[in-house]
DNA sequence: TGAGGCATGTAATTTGTTACATGATTAT
DNA sequence: ATAATCATGTAACAAATTACATGCCTCA
């Protein structure tokens, strides 16, 4: 079980209801973590079953209510016994870089667009990455802000998604750059 | 259908069974998709059913026979369409990421030490991937070789698992350094 | 003689994905 | 009116993980 311990630290930030999860898993924790919406609603529903989260129906006007949840005790205790577990290997799986694997019997246009489009992608994270560092570390420099603040768990992860996106960004141009360059002293595309 | 398109991409750079693609996508392809070996094996035999691979015997002394497969024009076709298809986001997941980000609750102490582990990890594969390039690249020097070469789909993807491991590594000391300094400074563990 | 690499799977279970479904409110 | 956002699911299907199973050969 995996998503499961994903939820419950993306929980240990504040009360969200499923549907706000979806919106960080979007973006925030996309940084290390993918789930689709339904994953997060049926996991919730296990989770509060299971006596890890504790759910609270919130009214809302002008909108339809919510159930946010919060971790309980036994969640802490899963999520304590889970970190002292040893780490799987990182899962990747990565569509584009298949394609640019493959790219030399292929048609490159196509995939140099989808360079493109991902390097575009990686930026916009990229900056929402930063603004949430910023919004973290609040007034301090970050090397303060790491030594004296409480809660840096979430800055750190944060670092490792900024690290990742500059990267993805920098990869993405340099290889449309190169694959782009030659597509146009051969003159043609497919082979 | 994804793992497909790994496995026909990865089968681009030569004849390989079964059990050398569990090898390579423990290492090598590892740089963009993780599989399992059931799972390869299960695919080959599906591809193959497809027409998009050939397998073919290969009788070995001192060692059981193996079945080596190749990429048909028809498994080209499918890696053609594929790439024409808009790119799925990277999916990733991150077990150590999430204990990271749960870490102000929790022990540090195993946490770090699978940072150290996975910084190791990084730098192995950072070093089998450095090499690889410069196989590939053979005489010539990165430029020149991304100009002239025919096949430069394996060298870029590297590229791209090259500066992930980079990154991991550098993360991973980094952030085992905080929490480390923190841990000295509180002088305890568990909150 | 026992561990470890080579080589290939099956079967059961757990996860994840896709498509579908519903319904309210707000902004255009 | 219509689209977009908020909000939460179910059901069917596809994929992945885990455990198990087999058997040969080499090297220590």
């Amino acid at each position: 079980m995996a998503l499961r311990h994903a939820v419950l630290a993306a929980l240990l930030d504040g009360e969200y209801s499923g549907y706000q999860l979806t919106k960080i898993f979007d973006i925030g924790v996309s940084n290390f973590w993918y789930a689709a919406p339904q994953q997060l609603y049926a996991e919730l529903t296990k989770l509060e079953a299971d006596g890890l989260v504790t759910g609270r129906e919130v009214v809302q006007r002008g909108r339809p209510n919510k159930r946010v949840y919060t971790v309980t005790e036994a969640g802490l205790g899963e999520l304590a016994a889970f970190a002292a577990t040893p780490a799987k290997p990182l899962l990747i799986r990565d569509d584009l870089a298949v394609k640019v694997h493959a790219v030399d019997l292929l048609d490159p246009a196509p995939v140099i667009e989808q360079l493109h489009d991902r390097a575009m992608e990686a930026a916009a994270k990229l900056e929402v990455f930063e603004q949430l560092l910023l919004r973290l570390r609040g007034e301090l420099d970050e090397e303060t802000f790491l030594r004296q603040a409480e809660h840096i768990g979430p800055y750190l992860s944060c670092l490792a998604g900024c690290r990742l996106e500059r990267e993805t960004r920098a990869w993405c141009l340099e290889t449309a750059r190169t694959l782009g360059e030659r597509m146009a002293r051969t003159g043609r595309e497919t082979p």
